[in-house]
DNA sequence: TCTGGGGTCCTAGGACCC
DNA sequence: TCTGGGGTCCTAGGACCC
């Protein structure tokens, strides 16, 4: 990432070791994709590969093209230590030949519904003519334009955090409550940590179970003041487990989770109330810990 | 494949409000 | 007293991605 950010492109960090450049900033002055901006990605891309390689003593493969799908897509193609490209004027015909499942946001039952209707490729996507959102839902439109190469997404530099959680899969399915407990606890501070070093606070707070036949069951509640204690996330995935009896099955995963963050102005605003008047907004009273 | 962990987005039903 | 329509929020589950 450091070496891909010396680039000057936008990036979107998508994991550990994959992003999305965005170029066009660099490229500004080009006219057309495929005249303009194609030849010197080449130039760029074969440099940041042996810069990586340099440095890190690490291969990396590159797809380049003028949207998030397509180059996905030329990135998959030759793994690894790869460099595939795709004009912007083949694109149609370099999809055609493609499993619907290559296209980004079919998985495996996606790709059974469209098999099932006859569509194996994403070449019998591009020649359906009937209604996509009949399979599909309204991923029609997407699924219908993906097919042909469109794509609008934009590279996302910074993108604000929606959810943070954390789970464990124990060696063997338990309904040792110590155990849970101690889990939980754990859990519950990971979460408060990174809560405060992004200074965000949680007004939903998840518990996830899941026992030995792979049942997975969640169970959530929304508080009115926004939460970021450890002991608080803790004691409100107690009640959840314990309302409704999750953990008196042998429990295989424990996963606890918080969500729908304060916006920093609504933080400000209740950080500066009063504490007394913050009690009283607190429509939901926490139960003691067990 | 007998299935890990951290995420995002969508859907659908129900409560509640106007 | 019953009912229409639209909107928001909460909850739960599931598909999908890396």
């Amino acid at each position: 990432m450091e070496i891909l950010a010396r680039t000057g492109a936008q990036i979107e960090q998508m994991s550990i070791d994959e992003a999305y450049l965005d170029f066009s900033a660099v490229f500004s002055d080009a006219q057309n994709f495929d005249e303009g901006i194609l030849p010197d990605s080449i130039k760029l891309a074969r440099q940041i590969k042996e810069n990586i390689f340099r440095e890190r003593r690490l291969t990396a493969t590159i797809g380049i093209a003028s949207n998030k799908l397509l180059a996905k897509l030329a990135s998959d193609f030759q793994k690894p230590d790869g460099l595939t490209l795709i004009p912007d004027r083949d694109k149609v015909l370099f999809l055609r030949p493609m499993s619907v499942r290559a296209i980004h946001g079919v998985g495996k039952v996606t790709e059974q519904i469209l098999n099932g209707a006859g569509i194996q490729t994403a070449g019998d996507v591009q020649d359906f003519s009937a209604d996509l959102r009949k399979l599909v839902g309204s991923f029609g439109a997407t699924l219908k334009r993906f097919a042909f190469g469109e794509d609008d997404r934009v590279v996302e530099t910074h993108s604000e955090t929606k959810s943070i959680s954390s789970e464990e899969t124990f060696d063997r399915d338990t309904t040792d409550k110590r155990l849970l407990r101690d889990c939980l606890r754990e859990q519950s501070m990971e979460i408060a940590n990174e809560l405060k070093e992004k200074k965000l606070g949680a007004h939903t707070i998840h518990v996830k179970i899941r026992y030995s036949n792979f049942e997975t069951l969640t169970r959530q509640i929304t508080v009115e003041e926004p939460v970021n204690e450890a002991e608080e996330i803790f004691r409100l995935g107690c009640f959840l487990l314990a309302r409704e009896k999750l953990a008196n099955r042998p429990v295989r995963l424990l996963g606890a989770g918080v969500s729908g963050f304060d916006e920093p102005m609504a933080k400000q605003l209740h950080l500066n109330l009063p504490s007394e008047k913050r009690a009283e907004q607190n429509k939901f009273v926490p139960p003691p810990p067990p």
